[in-house]
DNA sequence: GATGGTGCAGTGGATCATCCACTCAGTCAC
DNA sequence: GTGACTGAGTGGATGATCCACTGCACCATC
């Protein structure tokens, strides 16, 4: 059973907003129209509007001011990777520039996870490993492949890495159906993983970088094919 | 002229609630109290509540199902980077961690900025380094460190790498006065730069790579003292 | 003329009461 | 059994209202 996300009214206007903020219709630096004005705009209440202005604001895209008003924070400049999901899901041209950072950590993890790792991530790594040939259809292939990597990224001892897996994974989420490509074949999918699996187990940093970067630089290819 | 930042209601409320999460009152997978009740709990309206509710919600905390309820998500597993400046606020002894991330990627964005950056960059590397010689008192020295490791981020080209310095530098906000030492003399501050600025103007990426992960080890060394 | 206080208009912050939409489990007719 | 229905409880959305804050024009004072 799969809980479908709905689409509130907050979750449009957010979505809106978003999207007139980074096409540049309300630049950097400048001010939106007051909440009253705004709201009558989009025709929804001023609560409303303030809702979604919450969440643009937690994402760091907008910056208020008591008395003031709110204006357009310099994102670009100032923004974290968080900001990466709705950067995408607005120009696409951001998927190489993600994919060559994500080539470079995952070789760092990789190599981090075959200098640190115990046993038990060993034995956690070759099962899920095996979950990636049993799982069927490109979509759990999929999810099972990042299972690994998040378990690789915990293999490293470093919690800041596991986020860090789950930031680049989410950047990839507005369009990871288009990247499914890789995942079509289980026994392919697992066979490509098996050489950064047994480096780490095996303790070979040097081996579990070069596996990783190779996988990457595989799997990648594929998916911007597909995109191509 | 500084902007203060003032305490809303929702920012206290959105804050004690963080706090009831990150400590285990609520632990994940659990569903929060309803709306109503934790208002009427916390003295405040509902609507004022639901603004919290929808940072934390933004942030990644907490879940929400119309018609059913409220839950914390299991952030430690599925959470981004984004999170880091609220567990840093929690538990310091994330910092550790982050350093050494921040080290790794910090040695991989240099040797990308030697190998790809341009005459532009270059001229912005080396005022903002200078910058850093000039600036007067602990906190603007800090402060132009921080637009030079910027400034090298852009250098590579990959605007990912921007956003990824901006993540670890919002993580380090929460205690960064605490992290002043290294940058009480400008002079030793510049110093330490100059290795980094220089091989990456050079083009020499192995020197880049080594300079950087020197200054980032020597910069870590000294702020952990403090912090011990 | 320069200075400093004051009032006001406009902004976002917070609350309240109320209704709508959704979920789920229990009920009941079939 | 099966399936439609109902009601209680949940979060979603609204509109009205008041509060707190900011910036500026104004003006008395010096």
């Amino acid at each position: 059973m799969e809980t479908l996300p709905r689409e509130t009214v907050v979750d449009v206007l957010e979505n809106r907003l978003r999207e007139e903020i980074l096409t540049g219709r309300y630049p950097a630096g400048d001010y939106l129209p007051t909440e009253r004005r705004l709201a009558e705009r989009y025709g929804v209440n001023r609560t409303t509007l303030k809702h979604a202005y919450g969440r643009l604001l937690q994402a760091g895209l907008l910056e208020t001011r008591h008395g003031v008003g709110t204006k357009v924070r310099d994102y670009l400049r100032l923004g974290g990777a968080d900001l990466l999901p709705m950067l995408v899901r607005h120009s696409p041209d951001w998927i190489g520039e993600i994919f060559e950072v994500r080539r470079s950590i995952g070789a760092l993890i990789a190599e981090r996870a075959a200098a640190r790792s115990g046993r038990k991530h060993h034995e956690e790594l070759r099962e899920l490993l095996a979950a990636v040939r049993s799982a069927e259809g490109g979509d759990a292939v999929q999810l099972a492949d990042i299972e690994v990597h998040r378990a690789l990224a915990r293999a490293t001892g470093n919690r800041v890495y596991v986020l860090l897996t789950n930031t680049l994974f989410h950047a990839y989420l507005p369009v990871r159906s288009a990247l499914v490509r890789p995942f079509t074949d289980p026994e392919a999918a697992h066979a490509r993983l098996v050489p950064v699996v047994e480096a780490v187990v095996a303790g070979e940093r040097d081996a579990a970088r070069a596996a990783a970067e190779s996988y990457l630089t595989a799997t990648e290819r594929i998916m911007l094919e597909e995109l191509a």
